[in-house]
DNA sequence: ATAGTTATTGTACAAATAACAATATTTAGT
DNA sequence: ACTAAATATTGTTATTTGTACAATAACTAT
C-alpha cells in the first residue's frame, strides 16, 4: 500500500487494556472495574482504555490504570494484542493488553473517572465482562502461567516475607497441581532466598520461618550464567 | 475517557509486519524485502503494512505476507507489539509483529507490489533496516528461542526428515552452546519421531538415519498429559 | 506435661545428566 | 577385498536430581 493512502487508514482507534493479577487467600485474583458509560454499562470489565494519538504505550499502560483505579508505580509487562473487528461495538478499536503483579494489601485500589467500582476476584471466578475481556483475561493469565515456570515473578505477587508453603502453594494454585512438600523444598534449592529470624504470626501451631527473594543475588547470578530459573 | 470523544483517536494507524525464519546451512535466517517506495526507499525490511479498516490481524498477515513475497499457507502466529510515537516518520502507526516458521526450500519466495527484492539473510548478519525493523526482529528471534524451549516448533523449521545431527545442530545455533552428541540422544528419548529406513544421501561418510516428528502422537501425549516438551 | 498440628529434615530408590569411551557403518583410496 | 578416515550410534560410569515416603522438631492449646 503506498504512502499517499495512509489517510483512508485513520479511521480505527487502539486501546490499551490492563490485567492486574494479585495473590490472596490461596488464589490468584485479577482486578476489575465496573463501568458507568456505555457501551456495555454496568458491567464489569478490566481497566483500559484509548491511547493518545503522541502517547508510548507504556505511558498510556500506567495514565489508564491511575485514571480508573489509582494504582501507580507499578511495573506493567505487555502481553497480547487483540483486534477483532468486531470486538468494540462502535468501531474498530484494536487493543493492546497489558500485566501486572501486585502484592494486594500493599496497595490501595480505588475507583476513579468512569470505573464506577473496583473489585478483586478469583482468577476461576470471573463471569461475563464487557466487550471480549474474558478472552483478555484468559490469554494473560496463560501467559502468566508460562512465565512463572522460567521467570522469578512469583515473588511479585508472594508477601515480600513468606513461608515456603506459601510459595508452594501459589505453584499448586497455578498449575491445579498438588506437590510434595519435601521434594518442593530440594526443588527450590538454588533459588536466592535469604532466611530471616522472623516467624509466621498468630497461627495455632508452629510458626513457619520467613523467606525473601534475593534479587540482588538473582540478578548477578544470571549475568555470570551460572543460575537460570526454571519451575 | 467517554464514548464522544472517540472520534479525537482516529489520527493514527495500525500496521502489522512478519518476521519469518528459516533454517539453512546450520542457522536460522530472516526474511527480508528491499522496499522500492518512501518512506526508507531502497532499505530492506521486513515484509509489512497497514491493517485494512475492516481486517482481522490474521487475515491481515496472510494477505500483507502474500502481497509481499508470495508466500502462502503459512502458519502465523502473533509476537509483540510496538507502538512508539517516533517510530514511523510520517505519523502514528502502532504496529503488531507476526512470524512463523517455514523450511526454506519448502517455499518459493518472490518479490512482490512494493516489494523489490527479497532475500533470506541469517539472523546475526541483519544490518540496518527500516524503521525499528532490528528492535522488532531481534524481540521476535528472543520470542523464538524461548518458544524453542517448551514447543516443538524446531520441526517447522527442519526438513520433514532429519538426522539426530541436524536437530541438535539447530538447538546449538539457537543457544549458542554445543552440546554432547551422546546425552542430546538421550534428552530427546521421549520426544515423538518416527525412524525411517532412510537415510543421508551423498555424504562422504557413514550417512545418518532419518527422523520425522510424529505429530499425531505427540498431540495425544499432550492430550493425555503424559508428555510435555521441554529442551 | 500432653495431644494436636504443622514445619522441617532424612532416607532409599529410580531416573536424568554429564563426561567420556567404545563400537558400528559407511565412503574413498589402494 | 582391504584399510584408513570420517562420522553415526551405543555403552559405561559417576554424579546429580526426582520421587515417595518416613522420621523428627517446634510450636499452640488445653
Amino acid at each position: 500500500m503506498h504512502n499517499s493512502d495512509l489517510k483512508n487508514f485513520f479511521t480505527y482507534s487502539f486501546s490499551l487494556d490492563c490485567v492486574i493479577f494479585g495473590y490472596q487467600n490461596g488464589k490468584i485474583h485479577v482486578l476489575l472495574i465496573k463501568r458507568s458509560i456505555e457501551p456495555y454499562e454496568n458491567y464489569w470489565a478490566i481497566p483500559g482504555d484509548l491511547v493518545y494519538p503522541d502517547e508510548d504505550l507504556p505511558n498510556a499502560a500506567e495514565r489508564i490504570l491511575f485514571d480508573l483505579t489509582r494504582l501507580k508505580n507499578i511495573e506493567l509487562h505487555q502481553a497480547q494484542t487483540f483486534g477483532n473487528p468486531t470486538r468494540h461495538p462502535q468501531g474498530r478499536v484494536i487493543t493492546n493488553a497489558y500485566f501486572a503483579l501486585i502484592r494486594i494489601d500493599e496497595f490501595k485500589v480505588e475507583a476513579s473517572s468512569w470505573a464506577e467500582e473496583v473489585q478483586w476476584v478469583p482468577i476461576n471466578e470471573v463471569t461475563n465482562l464487557a466487550f471480549d475481556h474474558n478472552l483478555i483475561v484468559n490469554s494473560t493469565y496463560e501467559l502468566l502461567k508460562q512465565k512463572l515456570t522460567f521467570e522469578p515473578i512469583c515473588f511479585d505477587l508472594l508477601p515480600i516475607r513468606f513461608t515456603l508453603n506459601e510459595f508452594q502453594q501459589l505453584y499448586e494454585f497455578a498449575f491445579e497441581q498438588e506437590m510434595d512438600k519435601a521434594n518442593f523444598r530440594k526443588k527450590i534449592k538454588y533459588i536466592p532466598l535469604i532466611a530471616h529470624d522472623e516467624k509466621q504470626q498468630n497461627v495455632k501451631h508452629r510458626p513457619a520461618k520467613l523467606f525473601s527473594f534475593n534479587e540482588e543475588l538473582y540478578q548477578e547470578q544470571v549475568k555470570k550464567g551460572i543460575y537460570q530459573f526454571r519451575m
